[in-house]
DNA sequence: CCCTGATTCGC
DNA sequence: GCGAATCAGG
């Protein structure tokens, strides 16, 4: 799946997202496809840059930065050739990941952390794999392959971010 | 070094 | 309109 453009979801679960206080990188994760950066500039553009205050407790009062013009950008001339991803077939992936998630809630949810959702989001018991990984999820649960709940995704479903959000 | 939002500007 | 690059900070 490759989400581009700001469809409508997309705008508005930005603006919830943004509202709640997260952060731009945060959502930007939770997103996917996009950069913060990319969120920024929506929200720039969308008008509401300043947020009903959520976890800032002193933004700077942004004093006048004349900004000293960036030199020329790259060259744009970048033909790169999409290299394949190469997937290593034979690898010695983690054991196979049980029992709950390490992490509960999802705002503990680092960069490098796996994310595989876990249990029922309605449920207490609920959590996230929470083992050491490079992209989305841990080796185990990426070399799984298959899609958490086949159609569910925690990391997706912005009404189970926000409810999670919402029990810290 | 990690992160935050802000801004500019080529596309 | 979009977002990478870059900024000023915490």
């Amino acid at each position: 799946m490759s989400e581009s453009g700001w469809s409508e979801t997309r705008v508005t679960t930005l603006s919830q997202l943004w509202q709640d206080g997260l952060s731009a990188s945060q959502i930007a994760k939770q997103l996917g496809g996009v950069t913060r950066n990319a969120v920024i500039g929506k929200v720039h553009r969308l008008g509401l840059s300043g947020r009903a205050a959520a976890s800032a407790p002193c933004r700077a009062p942004r004093t006048a930065t004349p900004r000293p013009k960036r030199t020329r950008r790259v060259a744009m001339a970048a033909p790169t050739v999409r290299k394949p991803p190469v997937r290593t077939p034979a690898q010695d992936y983690a054991p196979a990941p049980e029992g709950p998630g390490l992490i509960g809630d999802m705002a503990l949810l680092g960069a490098h952390v796996c994310k595989w959702p876990i249990g029922d989001p309605k449920s207490p018991d609920f959590s996230f794999c929470g083992r050491q990984a490079d992209g989305r999820y841990c080796a185990a649960h990426e070399q799984t392959g298959v899609r958490p709940g086949t159609a569910w995704r925690a990391d997706r479903d912005p009404i189970v971010r926000r409810a999670l959000a919402g029990l810290l």
